[in-house]
RNA sequence: GCGCUUGUAGCUCAGCCGGAUAGAGCAUCGGCCUUCUAAGCCGAGGGUCGCAGGUUCGAGUCCUGCCAAGCGUGCCA
């Protein structure tokens, strides 16, 4: 209907044209919109006010020379000039009434769009350091990745769903050392815990179960471990360098073999558990991407190679630079450390070098909003590697920050004093969590209440769709127990019966249905569908209590049946599409 | 200091490419269950859209300055 309205727009402007109003080369771009006020029609576009000046018209007369060149149309029942110069159209309920059978003949595909035409977007998201359990953070990260990558999924992009694992560098070192003395404690050894270490209660299971595999295998006396360390910070010394030198230790008291295997096995218990977590909450991925496979492959040295020979690497201080404030960054970066070692940065330039050369159309990474200074010296490798650093939109998502009633909830990995998302599912229910965690927009700071999400109670925003949903289901039951048959073809002879206020307010609502989903997915913006949702199960609740659907009136029964479904339908897409459930009974 | 983000009702937040009288939930107050599920509905009160300028037919929305909050500003990841 609106791309109708845009067209006869568009031929009236071309009339224009025609009658020397206006200048024939001018293109006008049409923007029309949905009204607030039904007094206003069902759109209204502003072009008499756009075109006023290139016109030389006063807005008022313009809108009355766009009207008179507008062509007829059986859909338009009545074209309204209004205001300082608006044209609002009205609709012909026949035609708004098709919106009924449009949305039960396509069921699960209502909605869906083309708009995408098959380009090829990646989507990384949540890519956490696999050294502990995903917390509430990550969480938030997890439904909004997933939620966009589907978005995008139903507006007909092909969508590859990405973890970026962070499986190399020195925090990673940190947790093979957590794991590896909390195995020596396992085996009877007694000695104390750096202060640096990562204390989680994970880390004990992780040692148990490798002590329970390889018995003592990796056991060394603890006078051999502790011999000749700098002190911690509890003794007065520095915590960085007194873990450090627990790292190298253990490199060394194990040999490079053994090391691998204390390494690979919290690795794996903690991937593996990552993964499973995310499966429970509805995020799947097509790729895991190991950090070190870029060690491996040389993808690094590569990488590096390129910007060399694109003469933005310079060697100071030891050390390898890029040069990255000629292409916008603050200031430049170290890409190889004067130990040798290549920084993480290094890593994340050849990973998108990588990304690059898989060919998508459109690069999506998701981060936390702490790491917004990195866009710029990303962006700028990009462009250093002779690539297109537009193909790149970084979308950042704030911090959920946790209460507990009114008290906040402290996090820190390291500590282990963290609630992780397994918990908040179990606590909450992942309907909830999805719910709430893709309610806001995604730059908003957001305030996890656990009491409030937690609560079965109306203040809950997640059951009041769920229970729009089910109340349908309900309807269709009493239709049955009533020894009645439903009549679908009937309703839809008589959709001209609907004529409620309700009525035509939800069919109006129904029809926004695809255009809603379409800009959700362009603006990355999930919590649109989100108040959609919750403004069509409003209407829906309002309907219901105001009109009895199973009237004796076979026709009109028939009729608002049809209707109700219809909603369920729509409701059900959309619910399915964040991944909450749909429930019948509740 | 500089950079990014945010600032809308008591609280949590929407507000589409700049559009007509700025909306919703919670909270407060008042109504609605003999009728398809009251996890619901109807109504009321509640606003200097952080502040000040600017752009224009029109600004919560765009621009500039200021104020406030969060984050960033590592040869950490």
């Amino acid at each position: 209907m609106k791309q109708k309205l845009e067209s006869l727009l568009q031929q009236a402007v071309a009339g224009i044209k025609t009658q020397g109003i206006l200048e024939s080369d001018f293109i006008a771009q049409i923007q029309l919109e949905r009204t607030k006020d039904p007094q206003h029609g069902d759109f209204a576009t502003n072009l008499a006010m756009l075109l006023a000046k290139p016109a030389k018209q006063n807005p008022r007369q313009l809108a009355e020379k766009i009207v008179a060149a507008l062509p007829a149309d059986p859909a338009v029942v009545k074209v309204e000039i209004a205001g300082p110069g608006f044209i609002n159209f009205f609709i012909n309920p026949d035609s708004q009434f098709q919106i009924v059978r449009q949305v039960l003949e396509q069921g699960s595909a209502f909605g869906l769009s083309r708009i995408g035409a098959g380009q090829r977007v990646q989507v990384e998201f949540v890519s956490a350091n696999p050294t502990g359990p995903l917390h509430v953070g990550h969480g938030r990260g997890a439904a909004y990745g997933s939620a966009v990558a589907d978005l995008l999924e139903a507006a007909g992009f092909s969508v590859e769903r990405e973890y970026y694992v962070n499986d190399a560098g020195r925090q990673m070192d940190i947790l093979a050392t957590s794991v590896w003395l909390r195995y020596l404690e396992a085996c009877g050894e007694v000695l104390p815990f750096p202060s640096n270490g990562y204390r989680g209660e994970y880390v004990r299971d992780i040692s148990a179960n490798l002590h329970r595999s390889a018995g003592d295998k990796y056991r060394k006396p603890s006078a051999q471990v502790l011999a000749d360390l700098p002190a911690d910070e509890a003794q007065g010394g520095d915590k960085e360098k007194h873990i450090d030198a627990l790292i190298e230790r253990a490199k060394t008291l194990l040999g490079p073999e053994a090391y691998e295997q204390v390494f690979q096995a919290g690795l794996d218990e903690i991937l593996q558990d990552i993964k499973d977590d995310l499966a429970e909450f509805g995020v799947g991925y097509q790729r895991w991407f190991s950090e070190r496979s870029l060690m491996d492959d040389q993808s690094i040295d590569r990488a590096l190679r390129r910007l060399d020979e694109a003469g933005f690497l310079y060697r100071q201080e030891g050390a390898t630079w890029f040069a990255s404030s000629r292409l916008g960054d603050e200031k430049d970066r170290v890409v190889v450390r004067d130990n040798g070692q290549t920084t993480y940065f290094a890593s994340d330039i050849a990973y998108h070098m990588n990304k690059l050369d898989r060919g998508f159309d459109k690069i999506i990474n998701i981060w936390g909003a702490d790491h917004h200074g990195y866009i710029p010296r990303v962006k700028a490798a990009m462009q250093a590697l002779g690539a297109d650093d537009s193909k790149l939109k970084v979308l950042l998502v704030q911090f959920a920050v946790l209460y507990r009633g009114d008290e906040k909830v402290q996090m820190s990995t390291r500590s282990g004093e963290f609630v992780t998302l397994r918990q908040l599912r179990n606590e909450v229910g992942k309907d909830a969590c999805r719910f709430f965690y893709v309610m806001r927009k995604s730059e908003q700071h957001m305030d996890f209440d656990l009491k409030l999400a937690t609560s079965k109670t109306n203040e809950n925003p997640v059951y009041y769709v769920q229970y729009a949903h089910a109340r349908v289901c309900s309807v269709l039951r009493q239709l049955d127990e009533k020894g009645r048959q439903r009549d679908p073809l009937l309703g839809m002879q008589h959709l001209h019966l609907l004529t409620e206020e309700q009525e035509s307010a939800l069919l109006t609502t129904l029809s926004r249905y695809p255009e809603t989903l379409e800009r959700a997915a362009l603006n990355y913006e999930p919590h649109q569908l989100i108040q959609y949702l919750r403004e069509l199960a409003n209407q829906f609740h309002s309907y219901y209590n105001a009109h009895q659907f199973l009237v004796d009136d076979d026709k009109l029964c028939n009729a608002r049946i049809n209707l109700v479904c219809a909603v369920r339908q729509v409701l059900a897409n959309a619910m399915s599409l964040l991944k909450i459930n749909t429930p019948e009974a509740m």
